[in-house]
RNA sequence: GCCGGCUUAGCUCAGUUGGUAGAGCAGCUGACUUGUAAUCAGCAGGUCAUCGGUUCGAGUCCGAUAGCCGGCUCCA
C-alpha cells in the first residue's frame, strides 16, 4: 500500500473517524496510535473508566457511518512542539499523545501537524495529531466497505511494561465487493487451518493431562514427521553431514558455557535437583541443540583436514514459552528440529554458506514451496540482549550480505531480529492469511568456538577457532508440518502421505483381487488399506475423498477380468485404468522419487 | 504473562424469559452387495470444562480456576 494512494488515505482518515465515533460514546476514552494496516487499520484506545465492551462496535460502527454521511472536511494545521502540547491538553489528550510529542521532539522534530474535522455549521468537530494524508472529506469515505473487526490488547508504545491499550482493528477496502472479497478468502483460508485439519486428519491432539503446548503425535501425524525425517537423513546423507544423538537434558553449567541460562533462563523449564549424598547436581531440558554439538566437536582434537564438520540431529528441545504465545502446532513447549551445526575455517564459510542455501532450495523444490524470501536478521545496537563485540557483529552481518549480494539472492534486512548470539538468515513464508512466519534459518556464530574453547590446529600449525553455522531448513517437525498441511490443505503428497492408497472393490466377491494386490505392496512398505466396509460405493469414494487419501483404487468385474485398475487420483477429475503390474510400477516411482502429481490445494486461494 | 472472546456426546451444532438435555455425522448390531461424494432399521453414547455461590430449582445468573481462540509482548 503506497503511502499517498487513495486507499492509504482512505484507511487513515478512517482512523480518525473511529476515534471521532469513540470519543462520542466514551468521551473519556483516550487516544494512542491509529495507523493504517494492509487489511484496513486500527487505532489505540485507553478505555479507563469506560464501560466498553466487544458488542458496543456495533455503535461504534453506527456512529462512524453517520459522521461519514454528515461529511466532514479535513482540515490541516502546523505548529511546533509547544503549541501541540497545548492544543492536545486542550483536546483532553494529555496522557499518550504528549508523550509522542515529546518522544518526537527528542529526535528532532520540530513541526507537528493537525487534522481538524469540520462540520458545516458547527467548526471543528474533533481535530487528532496526524502527520496525514487525509481525504478532503468524510463524504469520500466507503461506507459500505469497512467493518469493525475485533479487538484485542496492545501495550503503549509496544513495550510489556507499558500499560496495555485496547486496539480495535477493522477492515477496509475501496470498495464493498473487496471486503466482501477479503471476508471470503479469510473464511476459506480457515478451512485450511492447521489445526482444524489436524482434528478431521488425526494428526495430533493435545490432553490436558500433559500439558499445554505439548502435542500428543497420533499414528497419522507420526508418519508424516517419519517420512519428513526420512528425507532429511538422505539429503543431508547427500551433503555431507554426520548424524548424532544427543541427551535430552545437561547439567546447568552446559548453559551457563553457552550463554543461555543469562539470557534464556526465563525460556527454559526450571532445572530439576537431584541429590547424591550431599552434594547436588541441576539438570535443565534442554532448550537447543548447539551445547551439545559443540562437545561433540571437542571430544578430540581437530584438525583442518576434519572440516567443514557437519553434525546433524533431528534434536528435541524444550522452550517454557510464555503461555499466550502457543498456538496449535505453530508454537509450542516441545519440538523436534532439523538441525545440524558446522564447524567451519572461516575461509570455507563462504562456500559452505552457498551450498547450504542450495540444499534448501532442493528441499523446497520437492515441497513445491514457492513465494518465500529471505530476511537477513541483524542486531539493534540499541538492544543489549546482542551479546560479544560490535567488530565480530559486523563481521557476521557482513559476511552473510557479501555471499548473499554475489550470488544475487534478494533479500531484505531484519533489524533486531538477530539471535542473541550471531546475525542469522530467515527463510519468511506467508500463511494463508498473509500473516508472514520463519519457517527457517541459518545462523553464523562467531561466539560459541570462544565460549567453548573450540578448536583446530590448521595446516601452518597454528591453532585456530572454527565459526559456527547453525543450520535447520526444515524448522521443527511441529511448525514445518503445521505449515505443509494449511499449504497443501491436508492433501499431502503421495510419498509423505499417512495412507498413501485406498482399494475399493465395488463388491465383496471383488475384496480378494484387492487383498492380494495390497499384501504385494505392503510387502514394499507402501502404506494401503482396503475398504471392505458394507458401507454403498458412493459412500466409500465420499469417505475417503474426504480424508484426501492421495490414491483411490476401484476393482470390479471389468478390472479383475483384464488384470487392471481404475485410479482415481485426489485433486483430478480423470481416471486412468492401467494393468496393475504398471500401476505398481508408476506408484514405486512417485514415491521414491518424491513426485507431486498436482498443484498444493492450498496455495491456490 | 497481559487484553478480549469461547468451552453442551468422538466431531459439527440446537437448547425459548432459570423448571432437570436434543439432532446430524462418526461408533456398534442387523439387513442390503451396490461402478463414482451420504442404503435402511435398531442400539449405545453427556457430572452441560472444573470448583464454588445465588435460587425451591442452574446448561442457562454470579465468581474463581483450567483449556482453547484472536491480538500484544516474546520467538535460541
Amino acid at each position: 500500500m503506497e503511502e499517498n494512494s487513495q486507499l492509504y488515505r482512505i484507511r487513515h482518515s478512517m482512523a480518525h473517524v473511529l476515534a471521532q465515533a469513540v470519543k462520542q460514546i466514551f468521551p473519556k476514552a483516550r487516544l494512542g496510535f491509529g495507523p493504517p494496516i494492509d487489511t484496513g487499520f486500527y487505532y489505540d484506545f485507553d478505555f479507563e473508566g469506560c464501560d466498553f465492551t466487544e458488542d458496543k462496535l456495533k455503535d461504534i460502527e453506527k456512529a462512524m457511518r453517520r459522521i461519514i454521511n454528515v461529511g466532514q472536511s479535513f482540515v490541516r494545521s502546523e505548529t511546533d512542539a509547544e503549541g501541540a502540547c497545548a492544543r492536545l491538553a486542550a483536546l483532553g489528550e494529555a496522557d499518550y499523545k504528549i508523550q509522542n510529542v515529546r518522544n518526537l521532539a527528542g529526535r528532532g522534530v520540530t513541526c507537528f501537524s493537525f487534522y481538524g474535522n469540520e462540520a458545516e455549521g458547527k467548526g471543528e468537530v474533533f481535530a487528532d495529531l496526524c502527520e496525514g494524508p487525509h481525504v478532503a472529506s468524510t463524504k469520500e469515505l466507503p461506507a459500505d466497505a469497512f467493518k469493525l473487526d475485533r479487538v484485542a490488547g496492545a501495550y503503549w508504545l509496544g513495550n510489556e511494561k507499558n500499560k496495555q491499550l485496547t486496539r480495535i482493528y477493522a477492515l477496509c477496502f475501496e470498495t464493498s465487493a473487496e471486503l466482501k472479497g477479503y471476508l471470503e478468502r479469510r473464511q476459506k483460508a480457515e478451512q485450511y487451518d492447521h489445526k482444524k485439519l489436524g482434528k478431521e486428519l488425526d494428526i495430533f491432539t493435545f490432553d490436558e493431562l500433559v500439558g499445554k503446548g505439548l502435542p500428543l503425535w497420533l499414528p497419522n501425524g507420526t508418519i508424516i514427521r517419519d517420512e519428513i525425517e526420512r528425507f532429511a537423513k538422505e539429503m543431508e546423507f547427500k551433503y555431507g553431514y554426520k548424524r548424532v544423538a544427543t541427551p535430552h537434558i545437561a547439567k546447568e553449567d552446559l548453559y551457563r558455557t553457552s550463554g543461555h541460562l543469562p539470557h534464556y533462563a526465563d525460556s527454559m523449564f526450571p532445572p530439576m535437583v537431584c541429590k547424591d549424598g550431599d552434594s547436588e547436581t541441576k539438570f535443565y531440558l534442554k532448550a537447543m541443540n548447539c551445547p551439545h554439538h559443540h562437545l561433540i566437536f571437542k571430544s578430540r582434537p581437530r584438525s583442518y583436514r576434519d572440516l567443514p564438520l557437519r553434525l546433524a540431529e533431528y534434536g528435541t528441545c524444550y522452550r517454557y514459552e510464555q503461555s499466550g504465545e502457543l498456538n496449535g502446532l505453530l508454537r509450542v513447549r516441545c519440538m523436534t528440529m532439523n538441525d545440524a551445526h558446522l564447524y567451519l575455517a572461516e575461509s570455507q564459510f563462504e562456500d559452505e554458506f552457498r551450498r547450504t542455501i542450495a540444499m534448501y532450495n532442493e528441499f523446497y523444490k520437492v515441497f513445491r514451496l514457492k513465494d518465500y524470501k529471505f530476511r537477513l536478521s541483524v542486531r539493534d545496537p540499541e538492544n543489549p540482549k546482542f551479546v560479544g563485540a560490535p567488530e565480530t557483529w559486523d563481521r557476521a552481518e557482513g559476511l552473510l550480505a557479501k555471499v548473499l549480494d554475489e550470488a544475487k539472492i534478494p533479500y531484505y534486512i531484519g533489524k533486531g531480529e538477530a539471535a542473541f548470539y550471531g546475525p542469522k538468515i530467515d527463510i519468511q513464508f506467508k500463511n494463508l492469511m498473509g500473516r508472514e512466519e520463519t519457517v527457517s534459518t541459518i545462523q553464523v556464530d562467531f561466539q560459541a568456538g570462544v565460549k567453548f574453547g573450540l578448536s583446530y590446529v590448521d595446516s601452518d600449525n597454528t591453532e585456530k577457532v572454527p565459526v559456527v553455522m547453525h543450520r535447520a531448513p526444515l524448522s521443527t517437525h511441529e511448525r514445518f508440518i503445521s505449515f505443509l498441511l494449511e499449504y497443501y490443505g491436508g492433501a499431502l503428497p503421495l510419498w509423505c502421505a499417512p495412507l498413501q492408497v485406498v482399494f475399493l472393490p465395488v463388491t465383496d466377491a471383488h475384496a480378494p483381487y484387492c487383498e492380494e494386490l495390497a499384501e504385494a505392496m505392503k510387502a514394499e512398505m507402501m502404506r494401503v488399506e482396503v475398504d471392505d466396509s458394507a458401507n454403498s460405493f458412493g459412500k466409500k469414494i465420499r469417505t475417503h475423498t474426504m480424508r484426501k487419501i492421495p490414491v483411490q483404487v476401484i476393482v470390479g468385474d471389468k478390472e479383475v477380468a483384464d488384470g487392471s485398475v481404475t485410479l482415481r487420483r485426489y485433486g483430478q477429475e480423470e481416471q486412468l485404468t492401467v494393468a496393475k503390474d504398471e500401476f505398481l510400477a508408476t506408484l514405486r516411482g512417485e514415491i521414491k522419487s518424491r513426485q507431486m502429481d498436482r498443484e498444493p490445494m492450498g496455495s491456490i486461494i
